[in-house]
DNA sequence: CCTCTAGGTATAACGTGTTCTAATTTTCTT
DNA sequence: AAGAAAATTAGAACACGTTATACCTAGAGG
């Protein structure tokens, strides 16, 4: 970190280049309608700039991938997604905001990933393993991948509240999800975000190597049968 | 952050100045004996380096507590404490090392005086809730503090695992003994680890802004009714 | 008392996130 | 197509965590 007089940043979701400075929007899709389709979507911006925001966030998965949170180095992504410095801080204003959009991204693709083949398991618990599952395993296949957003997403301050929202949502929404289709009660949401909670806490300790794997597995297994029988 | 070729370094707690450089110590009293007595405790050091270290985690909490996580500058705890900036880094190799051992003497203390005075409620659940209040009205007492910390805490890497843990040791400890006093069931352990991980999960919510003071503690009475109940 | 050394001090230097500036290019308006 | 506005660029500059250097000091061991 460095320079911090940031403090007074409105905000500002980081969606196209300089958005007005009002309030904010997501970055993200923020709910998850049908891909394509109704002329309302539209991600903003010219083709050009989508162009060039996925240049920055691919360059950032990449770089990420290869050497953890500290080999994102700004001046480096901007290198590599062929924009120049100035450019790629308007379009994500920190670092942080960069890595949790990542993420973000990454997110909604398992989402997409999920949706398109059924949870396995007959009950809410079973199920409920079957996708913890799959994202430990996603976590351990890249860790430093996992490190770099991991740490982003909890080092965030209120200037990336709606990048670090939009990662929650769309957990909670993939844990719902989990238990079963359709409207989740009061009580499942509650116990989502319990479990979800678990989850980021032990992503925590896995990354500065206080937990193993299985240590992970075992205490997401823990709490969901604690909540889920 | 910046130059991080200390990818190196041995761990290494960071207790008196300069160890060994071996494996670690906790900067922390490992487990919780008896307050003072057996010859065996003995803090490491001269008086004077005692004293060193205490004027620097005075003066990172104070600076902590009125400007948050980056009024936490090294130079500036270093003039504070009236030591060299040098002296600084050898008793923390890094500003996470200093945030989060500043976190574990908090800690101490807050679990000392939760050990002198009766912990209230009939149940487990009752009584959770009780120690839940407590932490979390001190949180609210200091908010810059609180984020400070838990920033540090959560940003942590690898090499700052052996103090991470010690807070988190710390923090097991007092939510199992919420419910009880006396040996906890490994079940009781789990749930004691659950809702920590709440806590945590809701700190950073808190620190960031995406919930209130009031969501953080409707969630953790939520947590420990669905676990406890 | 002298000397040797771990622990200090002061201070410069380096790296990386962030900010700023002056052009230049692209896009929009008319 | 001309002019204005918005984006982009190259690059310098700045802040703060961290490292490195050179010197000094106290106190343990002879």
């Amino acid at each position: 970190m460095a320079p911090r007089t940031r403090s007074t940043t409105v905000t500002r979701g980081g969606q196209g280049p300089a958005g007005s400075g009002v309030s904010s929007g997501s970055t993200v899709a923020p709910q998850g309608r049908g891909r394509e389709g109704a002329a309302a979507e539209a991600e903003p911006g010219s083709a050009a700039q989508r162009e060039r925001r996925k240049r920055i966030l691919d360059a950032t998965l990449a770089l990420a991938s290869k050497g953890g949170y500290d080999a994102v180095q700004m001046r480096t992504v901007a290198e590599r997604a062929d924009v120049a410095l100035g450019t790629l801080y308007r379009y994500f204003p920190s670092k942080i905001h960069l890595l949790v959009s990542g993420l973000a991204r990454e997110f909604e693709r398992t989402i997409d990933k999920l949706d398109r083949s059924p949870i396995r398991g007959d009950t809410p618990y079973e199920r409920m393993l079957y996708v913890l599952g799959i994202v430990t395993r996603a976590m351990q296949r890249d860790p430093l991948l996992t490190e770099a957003m991991t740490r982003a997403f909890m080092f965030a301050d209120p200037s990336a509240a709606a990048e670090v929202n939009a990662v929650a949502r769309l957990m909670e929404q993939m844990l719902t999800k989990a238990m079963h289709d359709g409207e989740p009660t009061s009580d499942e949401i509650a116990i989502a975000r319990v479990i979800g909670d678990v989850w980021l806490s032990n992503l925590v300790a896995w990354v500065t190597r206080r937990a193993s794997a299985n240590d992970v597995a075992n205490h997401l297994e823990l709490a969901a049968r604690l909540l889920l029988r």
